[in-house]
DNA sequence: CTAATATATGAACAATTGTTCATATATTAG
DNA sequence: CTAATATATGAACAATTGTTCATATATTAG
């Protein structure tokens, strides 16, 4: 362990315990992966923009290519990562395709991150 | 306002109020911006992981390198990625650089986060 | 059935991003 | 002062990502 430490870093300040204690306490490498990719779906202004509009209300893909002035194929991929990311449903009326947020959870995401930016 | 719309979007199930109400709603395009900005930070396994470490204690550069074995260099850049982004904070103590978080509103967003990919 | 139309999707391209490598800077020990 | 060393940083490169364009798919009207 220590010997792998050394081959990848020359520094000698390195405190044992501290990085123990810490790795024992963090979750599985997975789970943070997964995060971090969930991050990433919250980590472009498009989508934080859908998502700020669903909202309001449900919307279909024309109302929000409209709302942003955005093409519908645009606002289309980008539904579509949220949906991967389970962040928002769908449900069809005829050709007209209506989202909506898939939880709660979502806004209170959005919100923690908007109080740390607001300050 | 109309015909921007349709020069960009041959859709005509448009829902003008709809549309309205919740561009109303909306924060100003910055904020909603340097909100993308800030989870975009959160968006990168490497960074949730630092942040991750730092839950627990204050962590050298040296520490976390060791810690996910990275190298030095890896972790430093972004380590100022955090700071930009006034995620973590630093104290010098000699040669050595201790890196802790900002607040604790990190730790709130990283948990609502982890709640939704736990789901 | 055909035409119209709302949405989805693949390929291409430019832009952005994370790591590595080399090296600069800052601090301490001597 | 010089040597050692912890950290920072610029340039380069590969990988990832968002949009556009063209076109496919699905649904409805007739």
């Amino acid at each position: 362990m220590d010997e792998k430490h050394v081959e990848l870093c020359e520094c000698n300040v390195i405190h044992h315990e501290t990085i123990e204690f810490a790795l024992d306490k963090m979750p599985e490498e997975e789970i943070l992966y997964d995060l971090a990719e969930l991050f990433k779906v919250f980590g472009d202004t498009t989508r934080v923009k859908i998502l700020c509009a669903l909202f309001e209300s449900e919307m279909c893909v024309c109302d929000i290519a409209a709302m942003f002035n955005m093409t519908q194929s645009a606002i289309s991929h980008q539904l579509r990562v949220l949906k991967s990311a389970k962040l928002v449903k769908n449900r069809k009326s005829g050709k007209v395709v209506y989202y909506s947020l898939a939880d709660d959870h979502v806004k209170q995401i959005f919100d923690q991150g908007l109080a740390h930016v607001i300050e």
